[in-house]
DNA sequence: ATTTTTGCCTAACAAACGTTAGGTAAATGG
DNA sequence: CCATTTACCTAACGTTTGTTAGGCAAAAAT
């Protein structure tokens, strides 16, 4: 069940997205990677656009998970930012070519996948943002312009997909 | 000289290439835009990757000449940060579209090209390291991991792109 | 006034693309 | 032991792609 076909074209798309952009990369060159003919991907999946949605969508769940269990948990603001940020650093390093694609490649997205996707996205920001109110009322955080900071937050955050080795520090 | 037809179709293409991504945009995306045929472009550049190309080292060079201007000048080293930051949004501000493309699809370029631009980024880069080493000498800066410290900078000035606005906040 | 250049056009090209149809051999299940 | 499903194959499709060839009218240069 864990490494199915399906699992395995997934992992193979996933590392041509992050290396090639998901347009440059060809169904024929993701069936290359696993040894077969491109036809035969579509024994499993149903178009290319399937891959790049369900690697997407993926990440966004997952993370949205882990934001609304630190939100629900009863910790003060500084905490819950901290553990935010710890969960947010462990997913995307736990799979870093599934994170450089829902970082960088999720505009590709059929246009219609593309509004919930942006949807999921803001909720997930929502998120950080509730947070940094909390921790303006028991005023430990300063953050007048709270959108603007949870943008920069997560941007200096995204970019460890640049440069995390797994085996580096 | 300034709004040649060239420039014009760089412009569009920038344009385009930020919307919808390089590969994404085809040249005949791009004619329309200007109101002409496919074929017409090529009176005017010689392939589509020349676009690409002249968009992103045009803006290296740009934020090049900047940040070696500022670390000739004698300030001391967070006027040097400070300055250098400025300038770099100064520049990002000022051409979009362009500045987006130079930050996110980079890695479209043809191969050769791409180990020059990475050169010169890392090149911009060791501008910025500079500055803090500078200012570590001078016991004003405590960045232990420098590579570090200025990926972090650059990863949130770089956000800008995505939600600065010409007429907004 | 005549040549040259410029800026566009239409038509077409070969290559690459995502995807479908139809088949075959091996594994699976009753 | 036979039926069915699974996982792949080859061949081909229609479309889109970047690009070239060749032409034509207007503008610029001589």
């Amino acid at each position: 069940m864990e490494n199915s076909r399906k699992e395995q074209i997934l992992k193979a798309s996933a590392k041509l997205f992050r290396g090639k952009g998901f347009e440059a990369s060809s169904m024929r060159d993701i069936a290359k990677e696993l040894g077969i003919e491109a036809a035969s991907l579509y024994s499993h999946i149903k178009s290319k656009d399937e891959l790049l949605e369900t690697i997407c969508f993926r990440m966004a769940d997952e993370l949205l998970k882990a934001i609304d269990e630190v939100n629900d948990m009863y910790f003060n603001a500084e905490e819950k930012l901290n553990m935010a940020i710890k969960n947010h650093v462990k997913i995307v390093t736990g799979d870093l070519d599934a994170s450089s694609v829902f970082i960088r490649e999720w505009r590709r997205l059929p246009k219609e996948k593309l509004t919930e996707f942006i949807k999921l996205r803001n909720k997930y920001e929502e998120g950080f943002t509730q947070i940094l109110i909390n921790g303006e009322n028991e005023n430990v955080f300063d953050a007048p312009d709270k959108k603007f900071a949870v943008l920069t937050i997560l941007s200096a955050v995204n970019w460890i997909t640049e440069w995390y080795s797994p085996k580096g520090n």
